[in-house]
DNA sequence: CGGGTTTGACCGGCGC
DNA sequence: GCGCCGGTCAAACCCG
């Protein structure tokens, strides 16, 4: 006897109802379906997963009597616990059951949904012999224990499926981080192909033609940024040099330090920097609770190789054995976003979850500056440093160094790539050591950023390549020459000092800012514009929308335009920062979803900064 | 009690 | 060689 049976779905004025005219209906009360739903995620629509023609119709023989149950008539909410929860629509579950006329229990098989946006895989649960009934509010003793049994299954069913949700959040963002990786890796081959092709002209005035050579034997190297995700070893590390771009990109995976057995070291490096430390080390990384360890010199690779660097920097461990891939994490210069906020929080809110392993008072600075060591991973090797400005105390400066080994949430994906995108720009700009005496890393930093104003600078000549965003000043918009000597500029749509908030935001804004120009710029303008006129595109862009600059087609100042448009039309600086921010590499990558998403994304941010929430773009896959 | 913070000590590089 | 300084450690302490 078919027994009809549905499940309906009701979000805002929308109903959508799933009926199955299956032979059997499943097993399943409307009770059980109640607590199967609660805590469950409900973000999207119900589906199911079986053949079944999901018609409202039923049979006549089921259409007897139909119990219409509101799940969430207790006004409980189902609560999303994924970051974006909160922007997503509240669904209520309307379950209708189909019975028979005597109320007799269906005995259905087990029936199986789908929670279609997010792969929740949803089971009644029941089984063949375990009858359950409609609850109609009376029940006997033995209906209580069927049902305890029934609740007992379902919350084991719903561990279970939790379980399996996250795992696969899990596994969506491990491959979304392999995938941003990958890009990054695309796009900087090609831009080191187009710096070949176009480039090496000018870097040959600028250099002298016998160092012409050996930049053009950098550049031809592979300088793969290996980021976040650990891609596995550089094929040709070989080189003296060219690991310290991998070094400042997969840097971030102590695991692979560790398998690897040792850091990567250069001919070119002093060996005094890992003289004392030879013996030492190559030791597993079980650390994070490193206060516990009995020698805490002996800690995890990535905390001794990723020391913030300056005259200090604990990078070297020199292993005799592996001298030519070993060498470059004993010169590595660490790239470092800086971001200068004004807040009066003692940090700025970056989704991340970080320890303060230290404080120091650093010289020429009254106020103290706190080092701090990311916790969502075991054995992350991303710190920063967080001190207020001597100059103005209002002014908060944190400092990223390192890249994340682990999967990220959504709102600490905007630091994440952020320093990575940096790194990759000062990792094209600074190469290494020795390089960086013949590349003026200014000429590389237009060539990646043919925007400039006040509102960020990167100093690839500092002993470790920093990128600064000042968030605390107005953008001159006039500022668009740049010495050559000057550090390099990027500017920042938005016309106000933007809170600490929204600056926990910004790096992922410059990050993916960076991330296009890079792209988008470095064939265009090394090509097009490099050398006297490598600034004027950024004026160009500025001043005349006619500027047909995007790949996509479209006009980049008609984009600038729209993103001043969008400044001044929203007081919301973080939306519109992000909607100049969209609008800008809107056309960079017709492929990248996140630029849409950037938009999106950003009209239901909730500016005020708890940054965490709001998203105002991903990397592609990050 | 576990995890985070504080803070003095320690380490290592660099400059003189 | 020595001192300075930045970065880190880790025991003690704090807190929920």
């Amino acid at each position: 006897m078919d027994k009809g049976w549905g499940l309906t779905l009701r979000d805002s004025d929308q109903s959508i109802g799933f009926f199955s005219n299956k032979p059997t209906p499943p097993q399943t009360t409307v009770n059980s379906f109640q607590r199967m739903f609660q805590g469950l995620e409900f973000p999207g629509k119900l589906g199911r997963t079986d053949d079944t023609d999901a018609t409202p119709s039923l049979p006549d023989e089921n259409r007897l009597a139909v119990n219409e149950v509101d799940f969430f008539s207790d006004k409980k909410r189902v609560v999303d616990d994924r970051e974006d929860q909160d922007s997503k629509p509240s669904t209520n579950i309307i379950a209708t059951t189909a019975i028979n006329k005597d109320d007799k229990p269906f005995t259905a098989p087990r029936t199986s949904f789908n929670l279609v946006n997010t792969g929740l895989h949803l089971l009644t649960a029941n089984t063949g012999s375990d009858q359950s009934t409609v609850d109609d509010g009376i029940s006997s003793d033995g209906e209580d224990k069927r049902a305890k049994n029934e609740l007992a299954q379902l919350q084991v069913e719903l561990q279970r499926m939790n379980a399996e949700n996250h795992k696969l959040r899990d596994m969506l963002s491990h491959v979304s981080n392999n995938y941003s990786s990958l890009q990054m890796h695309l796009l900087t081959l090609m831009q080191q192909q187009q710096q070949n092709q176009a480039s090496e002209p000018a870097l040959e005035r600028e250099i002298g033609e016998k160092k012409s050579t050996e930049i053009k034997h950098e550049v031809g190297r592979v300088m793969v940024p290996r980021q976040f995700m650990d891609l596995g070893p550089s094929g040709n590390n070989n080189n003296n040099n060219t690991g310290e771009s991998d070094e400042l990109l997969c840097n971030s995976s102590s695991d692979e330090r560790t398998r690897s057995g040792s850091p990567l070291n250069n001919n070119n490096t002093t060996e005094t920097a890992s003289k004392k430390r030879d013996h030492a080390e190559i030791t597993a990384p079980s650390d994070h609770e490193n206060s516990k360890r009995p020698n805490p010199r002996e800690e995890s690779p990535e905390s001794e190789s990723q020391g913030w660097g300056g005259p200090n920097h604990k990078t070297p461990r020199f292993n005799s054995s592996k001298p030519l891939d070993q060498s470059t994490e004993a010169t590595m210069r660490k790239a470092r976003v800086s971001v200068r906020a004004r807040s009066e929080a003692p940090m700025i809110s970056d989704g991340c979850q970080w320890r303060k392993y230290g404080q120091k008072m650093a010289k020429g600075n009254p106020c103290p500056r706190a080092y701090y060591r990311c916790t969502m991973a075991v054995g992350c090797p991303v710190r920063k440093q967080v001190q207020r400005c001597a100059e103005d105390r209002s002014i908060l400066i944190t400092t990223y160094e390192g890249n994340h080994n682990h999967p990220l949430p959504p709102a600490a994906m905007a630091m994440a790539s952020t320093t990575t995108a940096a790194a990759t720009m000062l990792l094209s700009g600074s190469m290494s050591s020795a390089d960086h005496n013949l590349m003026n890393p200014n000429l590389l930093a237009r060539a990646i950023l043919p925007c400039s104003s006040s509102m960020a600078t990167i100093s690839a000549s500092a002993p470790f390549p920093t990128i600064t965003l000042d968030l605390t000043h107005t953008p001159n918009p006039l500022q668009f020459q740049r010495p050559a000597a000057t550090p390099f500029h990027v500017p920042f749509p938005g016309g106000q000092p933007p809170s600490a908030a929204v600056a926990a935001q910004l790096p992922q804004v410059l990050g993916q800012a960076l991330y296009n120009n890079q792209s988008k710029f470095s064939g265009l303008q090394l090509s097009h514009e490099m050398g006297a006129n490598s600034s004027h595109l950024g004026h160009h862009q500025i001043t005349q929308p006619a500027t047909p600059a995007q790949p996509g087609g479209a006009s980049f100042a008609d984009t600038l335009s729209a993103a001043t448009a969008a400044i001044t039309a929203d007081p919301n600086f973080t939306a519109a920062l992000a909607a100049a921010i969209s609008s800008i590499i809107g056309g960079a990558h017709s492929n990248n979803n996140s630029n849409t998403n950037t938009t999106n994304n950003t009209t239901t941010t909730n500016n005020n900064g708890s940054s965490n929430n709001s998203k105002i773009s991903s990397f592609p896959g990050n």
